[in-house]
DNA sequence: TATGAATGAGATTTCATTCAT
DNA sequence: GATGAATGAAATCTCATTCAT
């Protein structure tokens, strides 16, 4: 019946029953019966089409998540500053989370308790936005918007490990209706994170207004800040 | 055969054997069967204990995740300041993700795609201990240490997702060597977070060495910030 | 290799297979493998088939109750007088028995001490044939064939607990050989109960020959019965 | 705790408690725990007693039985002729299994699907007292209370079968309370079935009141049945 | 004698996967 | 290419039973 639908179209289609039952029942407790059933084919066309249930598994990020690292790297040439387009990293991210649950399911709960998943495809792609963000950190500190001793592997894991943690809950719970979709998190989130990694030089050359013991204001003053204030400001 | 070891011994044994072979296999994929020979007893032996395989693998972070907390709730009270406070609470979590790496393998990477996890008596340990690191966070912003329009929940998915995933990336990498520590992360880690939560009106009131332009050092200057340096230290 | 079967045919070569070993060996002691073995298939076509062990018990009886109450049904009406519709209800339990011993054993000795056999198709189909006997009876009451004071309840259990106690003995003696059909007691039998249960009110009317102590024989005689005439009579 | 009760006590306690938990799930079902523990002694103990499963199950009736049958044999004596002690078979049977539910359905429904059970001391003594009804019953051939050409095994089945399967019913229509004992049954039963086998010669000494069409009425006949009367009296 | 503790030995059941059509 | 049908291969779990104390 479903005879006429090309190839393509069919994979797909399979794939998003597989998403939509792998989410729900986990891996192991989903059945290929099950996802066939759902896609309306057979099962043997599910393995004329993926080999292994596995390999429907990984199949699934794979394709989502490159697409996901392709829309990055058309959007972040237009976005100007490392810090916009860290922005638009997590954006990106949390919109994806958010708009398709299933696949956040998969990717934060389901995948990551596969021992194989690390030899994927889908892990290469999330490797590589994963690099992406690490890049632009690290184009920050070189530029000299974030500080040199900042670790842009630890910002890194800030970042998305925040990122992932607010999506990991909100599924333990049971994907709870929220008023305010989790995005809004995003730039109260930032703020703190970016605050604290920004580099410092500026205070150099700023201008402040200093009220002597006495009361006397002195302005313009450069000030050279002594380990105190830089340990204040950090 | 065994039978002089105490009942309590044992089942410790047992645990143990059941942790290492699920952190390295995963839940499902590991057998009763491998894990009783692990621990030197039989299939039924663990079903005497434990009554299912299910009920083992709870059985594991309960115990553990109780035992974390207990230490927290006997350290917290010695410790002033919320800011020492939330320290010794990642302090305490990622020495014991560090120290036993298939306890944090089991927790962060099995038991979240769980479904039963939820309602398990192991679950309700972890949303405890979760509970008092929240707790920690509001009594920080409610005495003034924190700012006041901080949110308590951010911020503990700040703190706990970081942690987390500097955990989860180690787990997913292959549990690489390294050369320190990942606890060494934990420093850097909170000045950043703490930095962009603290309230700043303590800013007011330090004392700072300014050196002149003409060199002169004024000392035990009391500083209003300029706005500019207000963004600068926030 | 056997796939040239339809799935009809395979179901009830399981279904015989698995009554031959139910019936030899009990429920509880007859496995699924020795079932599968016998009817040439694996394991895992039985359960493809009938889902579980308990499943497959029980629609052997369904099947056969089934085919038994559908005969009945197609005779019955052509019997005149609800004698005759008794006898043929005994004569169609007799034969089915002891065509079919194993069947038997299943219904008369396993099926017994099954608490859930109560819920099912089989017991339903076993019920409904019991009750046309028990609506054959209740006619023979109405139409006045049986004795208006005859409880209908008691002489089912009269007809149905004396044939398959003869037929559980048989099965208990280990159905030793019979030179007779059991089947042969059936008249006897019958002939004992009817007699009991038939109303005697015909014997007001009856004509006799009466031969006086002289020798003088009166006809047309009508008798009122003494009270142990009557006594006798029932 | 238990320690002071002696030997046999405690046997007959274990017992008991395995009458009931026998009755009430079945013997596969039943386990060993549920019934030391109903016991109040160790799963050990069961075995230190009994040695097997099925030697405890087989342990119950041996001892009911033998009893029953002691009874029987102690009160048959002292019945004059052969219905008389029919009954007292009968309403010892009845009495028994309604005073003792557990155990009638032990007997009944149980016992009956065991393939071993036939070579038991306990059956045994069923056995022993269903031979000492087909001994009455042939008595009653033999002495001419009952047709010669009676079968005595049908008889047996009649009496036997009839009342088992009012038990049977009852037991497996959950034992539903019953306004009258089902004891009530027996002397329409019996009523019955005597009548269809009572030898009919008594009939030839009978002493009528034949009411002549002329109304006059003439005592003290001897009958010599037609076969008209014959049929209607049988 | 009584028992706590341990286990041997299987049986049911489940699915991913294959293959002939 | 699509699938209906069949199954191989295990794994969980259950108890009756044993035995040292």
């Amino acid at each position: 019946m479903t005879n006429r639908i090309n190839k393509k179209e069919r994979k797909k289609h399979i794939m998003n029953a597989a998403l939509g039952i792998f989410s729900e029942k986990g891996f192991q407790n989903a059945t290929i019966s099950e996802i066939s059933k759902a896609a309306g084919v057979s099962d043997a066309t599910v393995y004329e089409y993926f080999g292994t249930k596995e390999k429907l598994l990984f199949s699934i990020p794979e394709q989502i998540s490159d697409e996901n690292t392709e829309d990055l790297q058309r959007v972040l040439p237009y976005i100007k500053g490392v810090e916009g387009k860290l922005r638009a990293f997590l954006i990106m991210f949390m919109r994806l989370y958010e708009t398709n649950p299933h696949y956040s399911n998969l990717v934060l709960l389901q995948l990551m308790s596969s021992r194989e998943f690390r030899n994927t495809a889908a892990h290469a792609a999330i490797r590589k936005s994963a690099h992406m963000l690490l890049d632009c950190i690290k184009q920050g500190i070189d530029e000299g918007t974030f500080r040199k001793d900042a670790d842009p592997y630890l910002i890194r894991s800030m970042l998305m490990g925040t990122v992932e943690h607010l999506f990991i809950h909100w599924h333990m719970q049971g994907m709870p209706k929220r008023e305010n979709p989790i995005q809004d998190y995003l730039d109260p989130f930032l703020e703190i994170v970016l605050d604290g990694i920004r580099a410092k030089t500026r205070t150099n050359t700023i201008t402040l207004n200093v009220k002597m013991e006495d009361g006397e204001v002195v302005k313009s003053i450069f000030i050279e800040p002594s380990p105190l204030i830089k340990e204040a400001a950090e």
